[in-house]
DNA sequence: GACGACTATCGATAGGCGCG
DNA sequence: CGCGCCTATCGATAGTCGTC
C-alpha cells in the first residue's frame, strides 16, 4: 500500500465510509434476504465456484468436485411442513430412490425455508448432500461418458467457456450434453449436473 | 470478461514477450508443470474455493460442498497396482511422461502420475471421488457435530477466518476441531476436512 | 421474474521473499 | 520444501439496465 503508480484509478481514498457506489461494494457475507438478489447472486457465484473448481483440477491435476444444491423455497417449505408430502414430492420428482426420514420440527418461516443453514438442521432432516451415496452410480456413468468422449476440448479451451454454456441451461437435467467439463460435479436445485 | 478496455494489455494468446510485471499476469489454465509452483497454487486456490463455497452457502442458504483431493504419489501408485488395466496404463503413462516435452523438468516421480486429469482415467482406476459413499457416515457425524455445537460463530465471523485457521493444519485429521465451518466439505490428499 | 450485458469495484492470487 | 506475508494485478461479481 505504500506506493502506487498513478496510472491507475485510485479514487478509493476519496471516501472512507463504505457507502454505495454504483457497483460492488464490500459485500457482507450473510444471508441475502431479497429473494431476487439472492438468486442472482446464487447464479453468479455458483458459476464462479464451478469455474474455480474446474481450474484447480486442471492446474494441479487434483480431483475436484463442487456440489451446490439450492433448496427452492417451495421444496423446503413442503419438507418442513409435511415430510410425508415432501417425500411423495421427492418421489414424484424421481430424485430420491427411497423416502428419507424427516422431522417436522423447525422454525420454517422464511420464504425459502432457508432461514438457517442446511448444516444446522436436525439430523432427521437429512441433507441432500447425504444422499451422495446414491449418486455414485451416476458418477461412474459420467466417468464412463468422459472416458469414451476423450474430451480433448478441455485442453484447448478455458473451463469458463464450457461452464458458461453448461450453466446457461438452468435446472434441467441433460444427460447427453454432459460430455464436456472440468472434473467438477455440480448440483443445482434438485437437478444434478455432472461436469467432468 | 468478454471485452476489456483498450488501455489494458490483452495478451491472451501466443504471447511470447514476457510481461515483466512482478505479480500476477493472466494465468493460463493448464497443468502447472513445476511441482513447487503447482503445490503453492493448489494451496492458495483450494483455500479460495472453500471460501467461495462457504460464502455461497451463507449468502444463499444453499447446500454447498467442495471436494478437493490431491492425489499423493504413493496412493495413486498403489491404487494403480491393484488394477490390471490401471497397471498397464501406468506404463503408458510413464511413456507419456518421458515423451512429453512438458515433463522434462525436474520431476521423475512427480505426484504419482498426474500427467492427465483424473477424469480421463479408465474406469478401472476408480476415482477417489467415487469413494464418496464411504464418507456418508462421516458426513452424518459431522452434521451431528455441527448440530450439537450450534455454531453461532459462523454468523458473526467471515468464513475466511474460519478457513484460514482450519486450512493451516495441513493434511491432518482433526475431528474435534471441526465444529466451526461453512457448509463446505473439503478433502485434501487422503485426509478429509469437514468444514461445515 | 429471469437473464444477458455492462461497469465499477472488490477480492483472489501469481510472484517474491523470509522463516523454520 | 512448506507456509505465511506482501504487493501488483487480474478475475469475479454487485448493481443496474434492457429484453423477453
Amino acid at each position: 500500500m505504500a506506493k502506487s503508480p498513478d496510472n491507475r484509478i485510485t479514487n478509493k481514498d476519496a471516501e472512507n465510509g463504505k457507502k454505495e457506489s454504483k457497483s460492488r461494494r464490500s459485500v457482507e457475507i450473510k444471508k441475502v434476504e431479497d429473494k431476487n438478489k439472492r438468486h442472482v447472486a446464487f447464479s453468479k457465484r455458483k458459476r464462479g465456484i464451478f469455474n474455480k473448481t474446474a481450474e484447480l483440477s486442471v492446474l494441479t491435476g487434483a480431483e475436484t468436485a463442487a456440489i451446490v444444491v439450492l433448496n427452492s423455497g417451495k421444496y423446503s417449505k413442503k419438507q418442513i411442513q409435511d415430510n410425508e408430502k415432501a417425500s411423495r414430492l421427492l418421489k414424484e420428482e424421481k430424485i430420491l430412490k427411497g423416502g428419507k426420514k424427516s422431522k417436522s420440527n423447525n422454525n420454517g418461516g422464511d420464504e425459502g425455508g432457508c432461514s438457517y443453514g442446511w448444516w444446522e438442521r436436525p439430523i432427521g432432516m437429512m441433507s441432500i448432500l447425504e444422499e451422495l451415496e446414491e449418486y455414485r452410480e451416476a458418477m461412474n456413468k459420467l466417468k464412463h461418458n468422459v472416458e469414451v468422449r476423450t474430451n480433448q476440448l478441455i485442453r484447448e479451451t478455458t473451463p469458463s467457456d464450457h461452464f458458461s454454456s453448461l450453466l446457461s441451461m438452468n435446472d434441467t437435467w441433460s444427460p447427453p450434453k454432459l460430455s464436456q467439463g472440468q472434473g467438477c460435479i455440480g448440483c443445482m436445485g434438485r437437478e444434478f449436473y455432472y461436469f467432468l
